[in-house]
DNA sequence: ACTACATTGCAACCATGTTGCAAAAATTAC
DNA sequence: GTAATTTTTGCAACATGGTTGCAATGTAGT
């Protein structure tokens, strides 16, 4: 479970920004789970934001709004093993429906964090025949470079 | 939603053979689901196996076979984003409590259909200092060898 | 401030998966 | 084959993840 030290200060104006550009409306919901993100370093899932969020959302709430910004291309969702959809600031090459989240995503089997490896590209590779890609997730579990040391 | 055509004649003595190898006593539930990703070319998720059996076996049954498959190397899972795991036959190589299914999964969005594509294989990256990997999924999605030409 | 529209909260619902326990099988020993 | 032991099954109940319909509330544009 991700704890995410909450300031609502200084990173106000990036909400605001990202919310404008992609022309949403501002809610306090969006607002709140936008700066979510962009405090966090890791992904988060659904979990995450209700417990840092406390009541005051709506669980519904909370999965429109993912899925909204999912829509929008500021999200992008994280596949896994455990039944629990993770999701992650998407970079600036993505935009409404068309995600570039052609990164690597690290799941840490200790800590739970879920990492968007950037600077790893997914290796090309050779499809057999009559197979056409559209989307490709790669994601790697093991120890991360906090929990490893221990 | 995968449909599996049975056949409980001419690969019985495969399941059987499986099952005992692995320690596992003949049950009923375990050579019909064995029997079922034997006579599937794809992967197959909980619900694929509820349909294909009928009222035959109890929903939890189903669980804990699958369970005690994967414990025992027969069966991998392979994660997803839609929030259903999957699951295929290992190969050889896989043995209790260590599987070696280091292949591409391919799932195709328009029939829906997951393969193992056996023969292609992970390739090598090179994660940043401090992380170290246990396990790596890759799942690529778009459409298969069947659905293409449509 | 008023209107039109988008978003929220609530209740209810569905799907996926797990746990505890008694009944029913399968395996083992005789 | 039968009895004893161990495993597995089915049932009920529960937990989590996620969706839908609708009335009430909030936001944006004028």
């Amino acid at each position: 479970m991700i704890t995410v030290k909450r300031n609502t200060s200084g990173r106000n104006s990036r909400v605001m920004e990202t919310l404008k550009k992609h022309q949403l409306s501002i809610t306090d919901s969006r607002k709140a789970i936008l700066s979510l993100f962009m405090e966090s370093d890791g992904a988060l899932a659904h979990m995450d934001i209700e417990r840092n969020t406390g009541d005051e959302f709506d669980r519904v709430t909370i999965y429109r709004t993912l899925q909204t910004f999912v829509d929008k291309g500021i999200i992008h969702t994280i596949p896994s093993a455990d039944n629990a959809i993770r999701y992650a600031l998407c970079k600036e090459a993505c935009r409404e429906g068309h995600h570039h989240d052609n990164h690597i995503h690290f799941m840490c089997d200790d800590c739970g964090n879920t990492y968007c490896l950037d600077h790893v590209q997914i290796p090309a590779m050779q499809l057999p025949g009559g197979f056409f890609a559209t989307r490709t997730d790669m994601v790697v579990s093991g120890s991360c470079n906090k929990c490893h040391r221990k």
